[in-house]
DNA sequence: GGAATATAATTGACACGTCAATCATTTCCG
DNA sequence: CGGAAATGATTGACGTGTCAATTATATTCC
C-alpha cells in the first residue's frame, strides 16, 4: 500500500468529504425545518427543553445546562433571551451564588416539548433509521465514535502549541 | 428479526442519532473555524469562489451558480451581496437577459482562493481522511449516498400530498 | 481586610440562512 | 399586439451562531 497521511486528499476522498458533509448538512436543516413546521420549535428549542424537562425541578444553572447540550455559553445566553420572550423558559437568579443564573422550564415550555416529542421521534425514524440498513446504522455510529475522537484530539495538538 | 419499520427508534438508535448528528456538526464548525483562521475566508465563500474559479471566464449567472452549489436564491444573494462589499467577487448585468446577474470572480477573490486551497485541503486531510480507516471513509460516502437518496424520496413525497 | 484574579453570565456587533414579499423583465398565448 | 403568468434576482425581517468586550460576584492569598 502507498504512503496515505501526510499527503492531500485523493480525488475520491475529496469527493466522499463533499459527499458526506454536504448530505449531513441537508439532513440537518431538513429535520430542523419537519421540528419547525410540526412543533413551532427550533432544534435548539428542543434540546434546550430536553435538558431541563430531564433536570431535577424542570431547572438548571446556565452553566450546567450549557455544558449537558454542549453550547458555549454566550449562545445559551442568547439562546435563552429568546425563549424567554416566547415564554418557553424563565430566567431567576441563583440563590447559592449570586453571580449564576438559573433556567426554569416554564408550563408554556414543558407542554410545547411534550407536543413536539412524538413527531420528532417519528422525524428521526423517516429522515434517518429508515434510510439505512441496521449495518449502515451501526456504520453511522462507528463514524461519530471515530470523528469525534479524532477532533478531541486535533483540538488537544492545537492548545498545546 | 421483529418488526421495526413504522416504530419509533430504538434507545440504541436514538443515541447513534444524537451522536451522528452532533459530530457531523461539530466537524463542520471545526472546519469553518479552521478556514476563516488561516484563509479569512467562510465555507461559503470558498464554495463560491471554487465555482467561478472553475467557471469559464470566472463568471457564472447568479441561477446558474446557485445550483452549481447548490443553494438557495436568496441566499446567494446575501452572499453575494458581502462577498461584493469585501471586493472578492463583483455583479453585472446579463446581457443576454436584462433579468439574470452575473458573478465575477475579482483578481482579489482569485488570489484569496488560491491563498486558501493547500490549507484547505490539509484541513480535510487532518480533520476527516486521519481520523478514519480506508473502510470507514467508504463507510462515510456509502451513508451519504443513502442518506442523500432517502432525503430526496422524501421531499419528492412531501411534495405529491 | 483588600487588591488581584477567576468565574458566571450577558451584551453588542456582525456573519449567516430562511421565508415571504417585491420588482423588473420575459414569455406565453388569445 | 397586449395583458397574464412565469422567471431572475433582490430585499427586509427575523432567528441563529461566534467573537470580543463587559459586568458582577466569588475566591485567593498576601
Amino acid at each position: 500500500m502507498t504512503q496515505r497521511r501526510g499527503r492531500f486528499p485523493t480525488r475520491e476522498e475529496l469527493r466522499i468529504w463533499r459527499d458526506f458533509i454536504e448530505t449531513t448538512e441537508a439532513l440537518r436543516a431538513a429535520m430542523a425545518a419537519r421540528l419547525q413546521s410540526e412543533s413551532g420549535l427550533s432544534t435548539g428549542d428542543y434540546s434546550v427543553l430536553l435538558a431541563l424537562t430531564e433536570a431535577e425541578n424542570g431547572r438548571l444553572r446556565s452553566s450546567e445546562l450549557a455544558a449537558t447540550i454542549g453550547w458555549e455559553r454566550s449562545r445559551l445566553s442568547h439562546h435563552l433571551g429568546r425563549m424567554d420572550r416566547r415564554g418557553l423558559i424563565r430566567r431567576e437568579n441563583c440563590t447559592s451564588d449570586n453571580r449564576g443564573a438559573e433556567a426554569v422550564l416554564t408550563e408554556e415550555g414543558a407542554a410545547a416539548f411534550h407536543r413536539a416529542t412524538v413527531p420528532h421521534l417519528r422525524a428521526i425514524r423517516e429522515l434517518f433509521v429508515d434510510g439505512l440498513t441496521p449495518a449502515q446504522i451501526r456504520a453511522a455510529g462507528d463514524l461519530a465514535a471515530a470523528l469525534g475522537d479524532h477532533l478531541i484530539l486535533d483540538r488537544e495538538k492545537e492548545e498545546n502549541l
